[in-house]
DNA sequence: TTTTCAAATGAACGAATGTTCAGTTAAATG
DNA sequence: CATTTAACTGAACATTCGTTCATTTGAAAA
């Protein structure tokens, strides 16, 4: 159902994410105001509070709408390309593929949900753990099957799990799309770093 | 009780940088308070100013610290340890311990000069780029050693630098003194990791 | 046309912000 | 001893903060 009055459709709620997005991951959250977030969208501050109880609602709610978004387009990837059936190699490879494209496009959301965490409750920081649990765990499924196969070489899965998301991460960085390579050499370089780093023979 | 004026030297100026950058890891800078900082430090806000000309410097003059820090403990370790004309393999493994050791030996300085990097002035930002940049440089210099050498196997000696030290940065962010391995093994699984991203035949 | 009601305004609230500064304190100096 | 001086206090400043709410607006429903 409409969330304005009808013909044009709810407009304003999403718009309010995204303004507070960009300006959260350009400036922080504690530095951000709503009266900012209010002013990108076009409107009053008073009217922020038709769509969020408050300012801490409203960032736990990005965090947790980027972490639905990664469990889903990573449930939706394995389900259509890659399935449990095909080598850990493969599967290792189409993580981290997956894993690149999902975070380089939204550099807003990646940024955000790294360096906001500590401005959570407890109780929202908790929810969000175990989104990102569930993420690694993915990894760490794979990793263990190239182990059981003999077909990767690593002294420890969950260790190595987290430096493997540790660096593919951090290429949201350093990223430029006007940089010095295109996105599918890099893909391919990273793809080289992992296999060297999880010992595939 | 006189903190200062020569003979007890001057502590509060240390205190205050200590303080500062408990607080600034544990919450961001933006939702410090310079009233907060002073209550840890034991005295009123106002007397901050003695020792800062305002807030903005005074996140700067904590980073540059840390990047001040790091590169200076970098060259005694190159002066004093391992020296240029010992193998690429044998620079590159010191390189990974050196870098785990002093980011865990300074979880809140790592902290805040990652996370705090968008609430610098274009001056001081560039400033400490300049500085990081010296940093991965040496890094970049052992990886095109051991590729001249013939004795590593990778594609682009810069992404691999950046790749490398994200991966070794991240453990900061789980690492606990407590943990299942002790830091020793962790040391060593890491080098394994770094040995083969870069392709070490 | 009249009625209805969600969306948005704009002013207001107390609290907190960074920073300044005239005055107080007490140790170092002569 | 008296004097000097750096450290520090505590109050004050102009803004800004998140949030509330009575009121206005304008399109959908009747």
């Amino acid at each position: 159902m409409a969330r304005k009055t009808g013909s044009h459709g709810d407009i304003t709620g999403p718009k309010v994410h995204a303004a507070a997005l960009r300006l959260i991951a350009r400036h922080g959250f504690a530095a951000v105001s709503m009266r900012q977030i209010a002013h990108e969208v076009g409107v009053q501050a008073g009217a922020l509070y038709r769509y969020t109880p408050d300012k801490q609602t409203l960032l736990f709610d990005l965090m947790r709408g980027h972490m639905d978004a990664l469990l889903a387009a990573r449930a939706a990837a394995a389900a259509g390309g890659v399935a449990v059936f095909d080598t850990p190699l493969i599967r290792l490879d189409e993580f981290v593929r997956f894993h690149i494209r999902f975070h380089l496009e939204r550099p807003d959301a990646v940024f955000v949900s790294y360096m906001e965490l500590r401005n959570l409750t407890p109780e929202n920081f908790a929810a969000l753990e175990a989104l990102r649990r569930d993420y690694e765990d993915q990894l760490e499924v794979i990793l263990q099957s190239g182990v059981a196969a003999g077909q990767f070489g690593l002294t420890d899965t969950k260790i190595t799990t987290l430096a493997i998301i540790a660096m593919l991460t951090g290429l949201t960085t350093w990223y430029r799309e006007d940089g010095r390579l295109p996105l599918t050499q890099i893909e391919r370089i990273y793809t080289g770093l992992v296999r060297g780093a999880v010992g595939v023979s």
